[in-house]
DNA sequence: GATTTTCCATAAATTTAAATTTTTCAAATA
DNA sequence: TATTTGAAAAATTTAAATTTATGGAAAATC
């Protein structure tokens, strides 16, 4: 390796003595015996090819080559000190980032809640939430753009094998209605019933649209006898349009609390339907996992997994 | 030695990996093996506690904390460079600073010249000249105020042995007088003829007087009985009054090269009188040398120096 | 889809460097 | 002159870094 002419311990010990005046209190200020920092310096003065003290004395007094050095030598030590404090912090979680991503759905109802939580534990971590189709966030995991991902989709083939992929929560989908809407009184509708609703339903890119009426259909129903008033890209706009009456729609549970709560929006019940979706965590098993996400994943997701996820099992 | 938890060799294998993308690649740079580079790096990370590197894919990418740290390291080894660059001008004479003393007369004939060589060379090192008392200089030396001196007195005894003193030449003082001056003409004169004149003397606390009253008084002369027109503290004062025809005066010959030359003074010849002076070269052989003052030694104060001179030996 | 290549990790052995102990030397103090 | 203090020298021990050799996993090539 081509040499550098000095190395970090040597400057340590040159700062040493020009600060104790002395070889000898240097070596006891650094643990170490005397002929220890005088080798260090001959060491340093044959490489630099300069003469750094003036031995004659009582005392070690730095020549102008030394002085010299000395300046660059403190500048150098500070900033390894900074250096030192920057990578505590940061594994003390008193620094660095955790990037997050998730779907729509999660990313608007389910991840401000536990963002917060973490931020209220970790302050000093900033945190950002990517809000991705399912493919898109898996490939960001994949290769390491996003730190940790709840998807609700399904991945594409060579990436279930990639990642982690782990089962997270149940997200239902409730049939939801204008709380004026006539069927709305009834306690249970019948499957049948979803063919006389007129659905605004979430645009045909939509991963979560996708999945609805893929469990419809497997649940029996002809989508395409399903009568669709329009098609919006976002849930809120969604909501909106019930509540104004425009028509039905499924959404998800997490999505309408406050509206349920409100009494704006009524969930309604359908017999032999149950319209839910796996959520999962999905991580990337083969790259570096860093100390935030890492206790994101032990500390704040099991607090919001369900009871069957394995986050939660490893609490018990 | 409490330890530091990097060297200056594993900063710069990092920032070679970072830059190269590849561990091989770095240690190709480095001319060291994979292996090595490795080591250090795993020992890098064990130390403080981080993971540095994702070696996941074909390319080795840094982790958020081999992002922070690299940052760090770029900076320190930065000033590693420029400390060795600052070390190396001292070196190779392109800073630093060179403190001369001298004489009176030494300082204003031949330092100027001395130094314009010098400065010609090495424009780039500072060169201070202080003009004191050979005894104020001879201390001056002794503790490092001033790193060489030519002296053309007597240093105190205790000085004597403390400094390196090197006969370094001859100065020869002149007996002048204004050119119109009756005894300009004769071609030289007798000692009986030094009382006829009137001369124009350095003060009484001047090294350079008390040198040639000594010199004077050792060739058999009666120096209570020279006339004193006046007395100067100046050499070029007394300059002056010799031309104006105010009165004779012994003058160092290289103080009155120019006047010579011009006629505007005249040099008489004395005999049986050799009023001569040693100059020496003083320094401390207990203190740091610095390489300008090494230099100024070895290549510079030959060339004026005397044939005798220790100094004009080493040359030949 | 099998093979080759590339790239990094690991282990053992060698070499190199650095620290310690003991001793010596020089200068300053008393 | 004797004594103390601080630095250098030499020899031994200890530690650390490098190399050589080997293995395994992922890309790239055929």
């Amino acid at each position: 390796m081509p040499e550098l002419p000095f190395t970090l311990d040597q400057l340590r010990i040159l700062k040493a003595i020009a600060a104790q005046g002395s070889f000898k209190k240097a070596a006891d200020l650094l643990y170490v015996t005397q002929p220890a920092v005088s080798l260090q310096i001959q060491n340093l003065e044959k490489q630099l090819e300069i003469t750094i003290f003036d031995r004659g004395g009582r005392k070690a007094l730095l020549t102008e080559a030394g002085r010299l050095l000395l300046e660059y030598c403190e500048r150098i030590l500070n900033q390894c000190d900074e250096a030192c404090k920057a990578i505590e912090d940061l594994n003390s979680l008193k620094g660095g980032t955790l990037i997050i991503g998730a779907s729509q759905t999660t990313g608007t109802y389910l991840m401000p809640r536990m963002i917060g939580l973490f931020r209220q534990k970790y302050p000093d971590v900033s945190v950002q939430l990517q809000v991705h189709s399912t493919r898109r966030t898996g490939w960001s995991v994949a290769n390491g753009q996003i730190d940790l991902a709840i998807i609700g989709g399904q991945l594409p083939g060579d990436l279930e094998n990639l990642l982690q992929v782990i089962p997270y929560a149940t997200d239902e989908l409730a049939l939801v209605l204008p709380s004026k809407h006539p069927l709305s009184n009834k306690k249970e509708l019948l499957k049948e019933d979803l063919y006389k609703l007129n659905f605004v339903k979430l645009d045909s890119q939509s991963t979560t649209r996708k999945v609805v009426d893929k469990l419809l259909q497997d649940s029996g129903l002809d989508i395409q006898r399903l009568k669709i008033e329009m098609e919006l890209n976002s849930l809120e706009a969604i909501k909106n349009a019930v509540q104004s009456g425009l028509g039905a729609s499924f959404l998800p549970v997490v999505s309408i609390e406050r509206e349920l709560a409100a009494g704006t929006i009524h969930k309604a019940f359908v017999a032999d339907l149950e319209v839910k979706r796996e959520l999962k965590l999905i991580t990337n098993p083969s790259r570096y996992t860093s100390r935030a996400s890492e206790v994101f994943k032990k500390n704040i997701l099991p607090k919001f997994a369900s009871l069957e996820s394995p986050l939660k099992q490893i609490l018990i």
